[in-house]
DNA sequence: ATCCATGATGGAATCGTTTCCATGAAGGCG
DNA sequence: CGCCTTCATGGAAACGATTCCATCATGGAT
């Protein structure tokens, strides 16, 4: 009692309902070319009739490349790539575009992988959030396929991308801490976010405050890897009054680490999140953030690489720093 | 100076380097079909002499099926879907297939045209966590779609699903609520959600408590509706003393409108939500949860859909009580 | 009345792969 | 030595759409 098999209706099915031939079914439809108005009727009525939806694989086929959009993100766990993927999907959804998902745990190895696929899927747009150099994007361009990146940008090279204005969120941060009083200020950032690092330099200098390199410590893009780098900062370095963190996951670390080591915030440190998140208003003590516009940077990204192919262009979306409870006075 | 556009390198290219025919190109790549040792590597170096990747086009035009899964979740954004994707990203991964991701926002009509792309894409095995009756899947079963429902069922048909133990969730906490003293307990609900629904009816009748149908609360899936859900309970009815919330974002609005009201928890109403988060640690107070093991729902909905094609099974996971500081005795 | 431009139309080629089938060679067995 | 099986191999068909091109009809302009 096995389910038959149903056949597909194909345009050659629409074509002799119709009473026409394929190439005209094929007009019709696609709304290309001409056709006289009865013929038009005909075809749409067939179609209807045998609620026909043409197959994207020949489609595909023929025009030599696939649809859709992918998206690479290093975790889509991190409520942060969650909101740029729904700003993707958002946008793709009014483009009738589907996305492909993939997620790269901030590998260059697996993101070399994914791109590999997407190429063997003939897919032409991509919105990436990249994590190796600028090396293995280059199959990707000779390939012809457009690239838009996400958050980050690669070095070297002017290509289009969309990221919040990472400048001006850290010195905002920066300048915010150090109106407390702040001198001994850490960063916790993840690798990939060079820019912060950066800026966070470029901050400091600016204030006449000396930067400690012990007090920038990178983590890799795992809870734990983010707890590591917390606890260790935080142990390694007691004197440190304020704390930076690079991205949710950071953020959620170092308060975690500061609880063990009944370290209280702010009064022992104080600490500014990037990436304003829903729980950090429901944090103890509620958390003070530079928040970045997640959604519309994969929105605006999507917009790039669906309507704008070949012209590159770089937008920067502002931060905001949100005050709440997590920072206090020096110590 | 523009990108000089690059033809790919088709099979035919590969037959002529090798001195093969096309045939035995694609006998040695797939591995179907014999061929000699020598042929064989001859045609493997030519493949890589030329960095030939096949493309998954015409594979999949004369497959007359596109590899990869589709997966539809109603909000990416929420943690626990975006977990679960994690988790059929992961086993998707093993498998070296592609994943489209689609998102409903729980609504029948856009999860019915989801549907309708993915078949025009010929996409054969999806992932769903429905939101619809069963009504609109039947297009996709007629055209031979692989389907395994995560989180939810679709009630009457008996089809493949992966799904949290709701029933022992929802009577672990309950009776826990219970327990405290508590006889006033409502519940927060998504729509979709009828299961815990009816585990809630059931374990209040096995425990003599009468049940109150103004304290189950439908919430739609939005951060707004469940804010409107929570705050609208809180303040109909002032006699509640616990609250069951059916997901994280409803645990997270129940807290803000518990603020917002000036009702503190766990003193005047006490909490427990479904799902654990990395937050619920963080909140003030911490929040006592039923965990479920979204990653793991998606990686076995996965495995299901790669590997048990036509075998309809349900799979069952069981879900945790981790008390907290959420809940006190009956005030 | 003739000619040309325009529009409608369908046959056939095309995209890149897999797979069916026919062919030929080689080897084992009686 | 001849026959049959097995293996290796390549040509060609198939998948389902789009699109090039040739054909034919129509109608306006000269």
């Amino acid at each position: 009692m096995k389910a038959s098999e149903q056949r597909r209706v194909t345009v050659k099915d629409v074509a002799e309902a119709a009473g026409v031939g394929v190439a005209t079914v094929s007009r019709v439809l696609t709304g290309t070319g001409s056709a006289s108005a009865a013929t038009r009727e005909r075809v749409l009525a067939a179609a209807a009739r045998l609620d026909y939806r043409p197959s994207a694989l020949g489609r595909n086929l023929r025009r030599r490349h696939t649809g859709g959009i992918g998206l690479l993100v290093p975790d889509i766990t991190d409520t942060f790539y969650a909101r740029l993927a729904d700003g993707v999907l958002a946008c793709a959804k009014s483009a009738g575009e589907p996305v492909i998902l993939g997620t790269t745990g901030d590998d260059p190895e697996r993101e070399a992988e994914l791109i590999g696929s997407l190429l063997e899927e003939s897919v032409e747009r991509v919105i990436a959030v990249p994590c190796g150099d600028g090396e293995m994007w280059g199959p990707a361009f000779r390939a012809g396929l457009g690239v838009v990146f996400a958050e980050r940008e690669v070095p070297g090279r002017n290509l289009p991308s969309v990221r919040a204005d990472d400048r001006a969120g850290v010195r905002t941060a920066v300048e915010y801490l150090a109106g407390l009083g702040h001198r001994r200020i850490a960063l916790l950032a993840r690798h990939g976010q060079e820019q912060r690092v950066r800026a966070f330099r470029e901050a400091l200098a600016e204030l006449g405050v000396p930067v400690d390199e012990e007090l920038i410590v990178l983590a890799r893009g795992t809870r734990d890897s983010a707890y590591a780098a917390a606890a260790g900062l935080l142990q390694r370095r007691p004197d440190v009054t304020a704390v930076l963190a690079g991205g949710n996951m950071l953020g959620e670390a170092t308060v975690l680490a500061a609880r063990e080591l009944v370290i209280r915030i702010p009064r022992d440190v104080s600490l500014v999140m990037f990436d304003d998140v829903p729980w950090a208003e429901l944090c103890s003590p509620p958390l003070t953030v530079i928040s970045q516009p997640a959604h519309d940077i994969g929105y605006r990204a999507a917009e790039l690489v669906l309507r704008e192919r070949g012209r590159p262009r770089t937008v920067t979306l502002p931060t905001e720093l949100i005050v709440r409870a997590s920072c206090g006075p020096r110590r």
